[in-house]
DNA sequence: ATCATAATTTACGTTTACGTCAATTGCCGA
DNA sequence: TCGGCAATTGACGTAAACGTAAATTATGAT
């Protein structure tokens, strides 16, 4: 747990995901460890990835998917077509991200609503 | 597409889906349609409970999930131990939702600022 | 009555995201 | 140097959410 590095372990106690995910990430190209021996060593951009992945999947994305945004955060931005390309990719990303918004804010909406409901009828059947 | 019920291929065109998908929703009790003959004849209740279903998939549901909360919704509230069981697992999905849209606007304040980033680059190739 | 069309049923196939062994392998301390 | 223990590898297993193909059945139009 040094400031440069972490462990398979490290990181799976950090994240609470298995030693397993992790690896199976890596089959995905989501992280790629360096080796001593046979050991994995993760630098800090692996464990940043990893977050961003694990963050990825709490809103439903593919690992797949998953992958592509990450590389294409780290991928190079030197030429106006590229840049361009990833304008675009970001805009649908925006477009996406904000439905979902839409979506869970209108089932907090339906949420507070039952919950008054049946504060109401709590406190109804409490007299 | 009467006022009062549909058919499979009327959902199937309205929500976008396969009828296999809608068949398949039937087999883990998410809709429950009569039969008219071989036919299946889905009801208002049906569609909303399909409509509610698909969101929550939207939002990274489970279906199992899905259709325990949808059968929440509908369920009897007329105990007071119901009622305080019911409230905590509003409270809970509340929970849950609120952390995704964390999630969500974090994301969205990392992809703005790719954005300006980029626009920024663009402006300076451009010159 | 018949034909075409659409819906249904049955059952096996597929993809994604890991879980779960079992068999190595490497390193650290006694 | 010898265990022992954690990490690795390889391979097969599994659950969820449908897809797909084939055979069957209804239903409405002619």
């Amino acid at each position: 747990m040094s400031a440069q590095h972490w462990t398979i372990s490290d990181l799976s106690r950090e994240f609470e995901i298995t030693p397993r995910t992790i690896r199976f990430y890596e089959d995905q190209g989501i992280v790629s460890p360096d080796r001593v021996g046979r050991q994995r060593i993760y630098s800090a951009r692996d464990r940043t990835r990893l977050k961003l992945a694990l963050r990825g999947k709490r809103l439903g994305l593919k690992l797949a998917q998953i992958r592509e945004l990450i590389d294409m955060y780290e991928s190079p931005t030197d030429t106006v077509p590229q840049l361009r390309h990833y304008l675009g990719v970001l805009a649908a990303q925006q477009h996406a991200l904000t439905a979902q918004r839409r979506d869970i804010d209108k089932t907090l909406a339906e949420i507070e609503a039952q919950d008054a409901r049946c504060q109401a009828l709590l406190r109804q059947y409490m007299l």
